[in-house]
DNA sequence: TTGAAATAGGACCAAAAGAGTCCGAATTAA
DNA sequence: TTAATTCGGACTCTTTTGGTCCTATTTCAA
């Protein structure tokens, strides 16, 4: 299944919850946990890595704790999993560049390059404080990709 | 990492190469495997899945071998993506209702259904026949979600 | 009629990734 | 000093993946 690992999950529902209290507030992880109702070992390790990567900053000592490391307008979705996972990317060649056998005559790589950066941007485009409220579709309905030289191929997709 | 399975990346390579040859050919798993110089036992299990997924037609007996079901046209990467890992569901949550306990007081799930959907629509949106072409990004340049209620928040990204 | 060449459908296995826990060390507020 | 933290790992157990292999069953063609 394409599917993110509940690190990931559980690491947003995290940055959420700092999203949606007052800035510059700071929880440690025993709060967390007990907030967000995720075991207490998994919130530490989860906010370790977050603040490794530079989305939390950590406070040691007692009443120590994390706070967020940005407004979270200014930390993206995008963001918050390539901090967990590491680079996005759906298939091995886009972030492995050399190992896969088949590189010089796989003629699909061009294009899972543009797929990928389209999910990337998407991902992008959605920040911490949008997850604090009910998405909305924009009237651009959504990205798509369209075959180059030749026309049509699109409108027979439902 | 957020990666589909070789499976996956295997068969849509092997649709690819259906849609790059004249409508209707047949090909064994032994010749595909040939040419797109993938192991024999690998092609022989994604086509069996493809077929009966029902995306390629099968022909047994001796000089057998499969089809595409449809015109490369109406085959999209989504459905190729789906027949092999089933649905698409970024979050275990999308697919799985009931699976995760905080499901109740989870407060970003319904955005997780909405950026799932956005990344489904733009796979969606790619057919075999584009597969077999360089994309072009459209001049509609990306698919957005937007908080609804409130104003900017998205100008933020870079 | 027979045999070769296919697909169908599994079982099977090893390696890797995931999910989660736990521990000792360093840090800091009270 | 002591208690509460974070830090950085190691560690285990389970699930998934990647890949092979075997035994039907089907079909074409000599």
């Amino acid at each position: 299944m394409i599917r993110m690992s509940k690190l990931t999950d559980y690491g947003i529902v995290l940055l959420t919850y700092f999203a949606n209290h007052p800035e510059g507030s700071e929880y440690s992880a025993r709060q967390l946990a007990a907030e967000t109702h995720l075991p207490l070992p998994m919130v530490g390790k989860i906010l370790k890595l977050l603040a490794r990567e530079g989305l939390l900053v950590s406070h040691r000592g007692a009443s120590g704790g994390y706070r967020l490391a940005r407004t979270p307008e200014k930390i993206s979705v995008a963001e918050a999993i390539a901090a967990m996972e590491g680079p996005i990317a759906v298939m091995e060649c886009i972030d492995a560049p050399g190992m896969c056998m088949h590189e010089g005559r796989c003629c699909v790589r061009g294009n899972w390059h543009k797929i990928n950066a389209t999910v990337v941007k998407a991902l992008q485009g959605i920040s911490l404080v949008d997850m604090t409220r009910p998405l909305v579709e924009n009237f651009v309905p959504l990205g798509r990709l369209q075959s180059g030289p030749s026309p049509s191929s699109l409108t027979s997709v439902p």
